[in-house]
DNA sequence: GCTCGCGCTGTAAACGTTTTCGAGAATAAG
DNA sequence: CTTATTCTCGAAAACGTTTACAGCGCGAGC
């Protein structure tokens, strides 16, 4: 099951099987048949440590998370690797866990295995670590980090439009007092929404008189509870609120119904990300949709175009959102 | 950065590196110590690829399942790729979207890559398939399908015991009136399930008269609302359900709220794998756990016995389930 | 007829380890 | 003091590919 008595087989060189598999033009077409006929009837397929040893690649394109148990990763995962596989790429999938000595660990095991390139999805990224990856002139692609360089992409997720368009939605919907529950200021992107919602509602001329009226929700369904406890004591409560986040928004879900009130009746909730989560509260979540497909995919074009291309900068697609209108939402009930 | 330079460095040959890498007590502890000291200072580490070539062993252990999306697998894969790194293995892990031709690619991903071992974590897998892995030696777990053999482990699961304290659970609280929503009948574990709370209802003395009790719910929200719908449209209506699945219950939860009663005043709800949606439904679900991480572990421990103890029969551990008292089940209120 | 170029193929040297075999030195046994 | 044994180490042969390099046959150009 060698390269060897396939040649034998075809009575060729190993050379000539070696190029007929990779259908080098240089072999005459009927060799190569000899030997397509060769590798078929001995069931052959190539050994790929020898392979990855004599060529130098890998052909493993390495993909790191912080935590494949949150619901944003699976699908990230999983696109990624589809888009690999076609490229014919495994993926080596890690996971920081959040926590740095993993990470470090993470960055080795692709250093080890000597990936292609790998995907860093994740944002608790030191930079000395991916410097001996840049070293190795392994290509990368980080998600809304920085600017790209050279063999260094970056996927800029475009916030503002995804908080634009939600917000819209709701003006349309008859809403004037629209509340933000925020996330951690420790995280970009929930820096980056936030302005966003400040800076739509003033153009469309509502802009927030009473501070209050953003809050802190924490990215988690308990800090949405009581953020949206809060803007519930006021004495003018909002109509609607825009969560920074899925599980916010389903903490204030709790919350308005607690306090006795409906969704969307009586408040209209929307949330951020599109979590599969949010299609099955009650009601059904209006959320943006973070394409978490789209994401991956571009993730592995951008490595691709390194690795297959022969290009040597990178890219910096943008990811556009998505309004998903279910069933939190509705027109404003003066 | 090779081994040799290594060894020019410590100034002993190549195999004395490896030996000493690999804490081969035949080197002498000094020219060991030599040797670690060569591979700090040039942060040497080896070449996986020659190391796999030269060992024919490739440390990389395969992890196949159905839906990386589906909320049950990816604490399975984080489990499983936790226990595989302590190892010193990396998983390969595959998707088979529930098809037939995607499994077979799975398969033949991990015979190229050379996995030392494969867990078989989806029940659409065809016999033919695996007799190439069998062929080649290398060790398989599945989970929940058929008898342990030579290098082929086992891994069941409980069903029985889970049903049965979930059925004492609702029995303890004066519930004896409990309706069960079962699962689609060509899975098996869907088969075991209901025939063990048959049994358990009957073994106390609450045999099931009215075969409406029993009821599909074909393991998806949408059927379990309309099965819950059924049962609360019986004469005599159940005081408590057990569903067989916990997206079941969730669409149980829905048809009862939606018929103007609550859980669990009016009715008791036990679900059951506890996926992570359980524990943010209205309420919080009462539920069996399917131990996702052990699987994970007892998995890898399977393979681990046959990859680095040498060991050649397949074990066959038993998983525990546990009742996980949440919220959807109260006293039965006469 | 000679050279040149082209199309095709084979030889053999990498790639970086592991591992067998054997040798030399030191130690123990007799 | 000789012989066996144990320790420690090195030389070199794998492992299964890829890929420079060279070679061969053959038709074309001169």
């Amino acid at each position: 099951m060698s390269i060897r008595e396939v040649a034998k087989r075809a009575k060729v060189s190993t050379a000539t099987v070696s190029r007929a598999i990779h259908h080098d033009s240089r072999v005459n077409s009927q060799t190569a048949e000899r030997v397509w006929r060769a590798v078929r009837e001995l069931n052959y397929y190539p050994n790929v440590h020898a392979r990855s040893l004599a060529s130098g690649r890998s052909h493993i394109a390495g993909l790191i998370v912080s935590d494949i148990t949150n619901p944003f990763f699976p699908e990230l995962v999983q696109g990624f690797a589809e888009a690999a596989l076609e490229s014919g790429y495994d993926t080596l999938v890690a996971s920081t866990n959040y926590d740095a000595a993993r990470t470090s660990l993470a960055i080795r095991r692709m250093l080890e295995r000597k990936a292609d390139g790998v995907a860093i999805m994740t944002s608790e990224m030191d930079e000395s670590l991916i410097a001996e990856l840049k070293n190795r002139n392994v290509p990368m692609v980080f998600l809304d980090v920085a600017a790209p360089g050279r063999l260094i992409s970056n996927l800029r997720v475009d916030y503002a439009d995804g908080v634009g368009t939600a917000v819209r939605h709701l003006i349309s919907l008859g809403h004037r007092r629209i509340a933000f529950l925020s996330g951690p200021d420790n995280l970009k992107s929930a820096r980056v929404r936030r302005e966003a919602f400040l800076e739509c509602l003033s153009n469309a001329g509502l802009a927030i008189e009473d501070p209050r009226m953003v809050t802190d929700g924490g990215h988690r369904i308990d800090g949405g509870f009581d953020a949206m406890q809060r803007l519930l004591a006021l004495d003018e409560r909002p109509t609607a609120v825009l969560a920074s986040n899925d599980l916010t928004a389903i903490g204030a879900l709790r919350a308005i119904r607690n306090a006795g009130l409906r969704v969307p009746e009586d408040i209209s909730v929307v949330g951020f990300d599109d979590i599969q989560l949010a299609a099955f509260t009650d009601p059904p979540l209006t959320t943006v949709r973070l394409p978490r497909t789209e994401i991956a995919e571009r993730a592995f074009e951008c490595l691709a175009r390194n690795m297959d291309l022969g290009q040597e900068d990178g890219a910096e697609p943008v990811i556009a959102t998505k309004l998903i209108v279910r069933a939190s939402t509705a027109p404003y009930r003066g």
